[in-house]
This record gives structure tokens, C-alpha cells and sequence, in this order.
DNA sequence: GACGATAGATGCATTCAGTGCAGTATTGCA
DNA sequence: TGCAATACTGCACTGAATGCATCTATCGTC
């Protein structure tokens, strides 16, 4: 499968041991505390090169292009007859957020709290993020061509991610630590704010409501 | 009123000069074809005082903090009995979105042609909107006590907001030049997206399209 | 296995944003 | 008028990022 030149898996090693370094270097000494020429000594190469692996310092902890947008894709890709845009933008969104791997992974959880803490990170984040939107809003238009638009897809894909980021930067700011509960929380905020477009079958929390008048 | 010292009104003139000379050599030489010092030689001062007025170099295009989150305030503020929180947001932000004059200003439009282009400027843009986003939702919380709690109104401002910046984004890099039609579209897009929440006397565009069918 | 082409690594110099500091000028106030 | 607070400025410095020239390792080919 893997058959790479010995060239490539060369660089794909330097390019492990710069992500290593630098995230061993931020939990040391913070973001801000380290410089690229330290990432670039501790990965034992030169400080010219790091900028041939990554564009900037904070490229770093964004490696992937995120598997969460294929994730969207398929699922839109996966979609039945019945389902309307906003349907497969619900279940969508709901198996990214359960197999969010972002608390478990000593990367993505750095990632996490610089983003909370760091501004450079944070502008990176948001521009990904947009950016992703974008793309799936692009899938989504070519998957329902004469209903949606370029423009009213992309509206659609952005009030549902928002819904997701409002939520999630408010439960990081509290600070909870614990992940089960976070999610639970943040699977509560995004269908309570996405309400109307639930349909009966698909209200799990009122359902339990039901079952259990408050 | 508008009784400032002579000190203060030193500084804002200042202020003002250096604002004018950045939107110039912008406009001329572009965000990165200009350095900071170039703006601090037009505005006659010296380089280091450029940063006692503004943080960095994208702060001089982002200077109020923005008259949107008052309007949505406001709006808030001006709730009726009857309203649900999305009725708010959703009157909040035709409002928004009519009195948009970031077509008219030379600074404003020139903000929203960097914002575009420059990533800088993108991450520092997404910045304040999260921020801003975060205020509203604080206040809409404090608006509906018992009803909405802080990661349920963050994700409703969020998803309301996000279908604008959705559209926006889109309506943007497809670069129609004319406002109005663009300000329509950007109209339609949200509305569509956000159509589960709209009553049926809030449909202007289902209506005016009964009066005069195009 | 030798050889030329190519891609990667590196050092060096440079630009530019941003900060800390120290000294000077300006303003507000008594 | 004089004193204290505040603003302005130059200077030196750090750190990110880029361009360029050079050197080295790898690759495909004969």
C-alpha cells in the first residue's frame, strides 16, 4: 500500500518529530514562551527548514484537513431520498460530534486549550473553520441542485456550525473538564437552538423530558 | 457635551490622522505593501507611537466596538411580551442587516475588501464577530432567565449569526459589485435558512413575491 | 554502479511587526 | 510659575517570515 520513496518517508519522519517537539515545547513553556528556533533545534534540523514543513508557527498544531469535513461529505453523500438538506446537516453534525476524538488526542486537546488562550490560534481556528463551511456548503449545493443555491447553502451550513461553535466557546470558557458531560451539554444547546427543524422522531431530549417531566 | 481636555482632543485628532493615512497607502499599496511605519511617517509621528494608538497593525481598520452589538441589544432590550428569543434575534437582524452601511464608508468598504483578501485581517474579523456573538448571547440569556441558559443562547445567537456569515462569505467572494442586489440576496439566503423559525407574517419575500411576481 | 537531474536542507542576510526602556517634551493643575 | 502626570520619540532588541545561494542526498537512467 504504503509504498513511499525513501525520500518521502524521510519527511514525513522530520515532519512527526517538528509536531513532537513543538508540542512537547508548548506544554512546557507555553505558546507565546517558545520560538521556532527552538521547535527547529529540538527537532534537530534548521530553523530555514521548519518554514519548508509548515507555513507558520501556528500551522503546526493544524496538520490534517480535518477529517471532520469528509465526515459532512459522506454523510451528504450518503443521504436518502426523503432527507431534506437540513435533515442531513443534522445527522451530520451529530456523528461529528460523537466521534469527536478532540479530548482524547494530546494534540487536538493542546490545539483545544491554545485556541481557547492563544489570539493567533484562535484567528487560525476560525478561518479553518469558515473555510470547511465553505466546502461543505459547495457539497451540499451540488447535492440538491435547483433547491439550494450557492448562497442559501451556505447559509444553511453556517447556521448549523454555528450553532456548534457558539455553543462549544461558551462551554470551553466555563471550563468544565469533563468531556462526557460537555458533550452532553453541547448536544442539548445545538438541538434546543436547531428546535424547529427536528423532526418528531429526531427530539431525544424531549422525548426524555416527556419520560420525566422536570 | 463634548467637553475633552486639549490633551484629548490632541489624541483623537491623531487618532484620526493615522486612520486617514493607513486607508490611504492601503487603498494605494495594499495592507502588506504597507508597513507600520509608512502609516506613522503620513500621520507625522514616530514609528513606536503608532503602537500607543493601536495594538497592531490590523487594530486601525477595526476601531468602535462595532455598532451592531448595540443594535442587537437594543432589540433585545425592546422585546415584546409575546417574543421568543429567536423572534428577537431574528427582528434584530433584518435590522442589522438594513441599516448595513458597510457598502457607504471608504473605511468600512475598504475593511470588508482586506477582510477578503488579507488573512490578517479574516482571523482578526472572526475574532471580533465570536466576541461579539458571546456579548449578545449574554444578554439574551439575561433577557429569558429560566428559559435559555448561556450555551443555549450562544448556540442560537451562533446559529443566526453564522447564516449571515455563511452567506456573506459566499455573496462576497462571488464579488457582485452592487449592493442592493446583494444586500437582497444576502435577504433571501438567511431567510431561507432560517425559514423553520419564521412566522408566516414574517415572510416578506413569499409576500412581496405575491404582490409583484418577478 | 556511475551520472546527471532534482528536491530537500541549511546558513545568511534582510524585512517587518511588536516590545521595553529611557529620556524629553507637553499638558494639567495647584 | 513650578510640579506631577502624561504623551512622544528614538534606540535597541526579539522573533516571525522570506529570499537567495550553496551544499547534500535521493532518484531515475544507462
Amino acid at each position: 500500500m504504503a509504498e513511499l520513496s525513501l525520500r518521502e518517508r524521510k519527511r514525513q519522519r522530520t515532519r512527526q518529530a517538528i509536531v513532537e517537539a513543538a508540542v512537547e515545547l508548548f506544554e512546557e513553556h507555553g505558546y507565546e514562551g517558545t520560538t521556532v528556533a527552538d521547535i527547529a533545534e529540538a527537532a534537530e534540523i534548521g530553523t530555514r527548514t521548519f518554514f519548508s514543513y509548515f507555513a507558520s508557527k501556528e500551522e503546526v498544531l493544524f496538520p490534517e484537513s480535518d477529517s471532520r469535513i469528509r465526515a459532512v461529505v459522506d454523510a451528504i453523500a450518503a443521504r436518502g431520498p426523503e432527507d431534506r438538506p437540513a435533515d442531513v446537516l443534522l445527522r451530520a453534525l451529530r456523528t461529528v460530534n460523537r466521534d469527536s476524538d478532540d479530548m482524547v488526542s494530546r494534540v487536538a486537546a493542546l490545539r483545544m486549550r491554545l485556541i481557547r488562550t492563544v489570539p493567533a490560534m484562535r484567528g487560525r481556528g476560525l478561518q479553518l473553520q469558515l473555510d470547511a463551511q465553505r466546502e461543505i456548503a459547495r457539497h451540499l449545493c451540488a447535492a440538491y441542485p435547483g433547491e439550494l443555491d450557492e448562497v442559501g447553502a451556505a447559509a444553511l451550513v453556517g447556521a448549523f456550525v454555528g450553532a456548534v461553535t457558539g455553543a462549544l466557546q461558551v462551554l470551553m470558557e466555563t471550563g468544565g473538564d469533563d468531556p462526557v458531560a460537555m458533550s452532553r451539554r453541547l448536544q442539548e444547546a445545538t438541538d434546543a437552538a436547531l428546535r424547529p427543524w427536528l423532526h418528531e422522531q429526531d427530539k431525544p431530549y424531549v422525548r426524555s423530558r416527556e419520560q420525566a417531566p422536570s
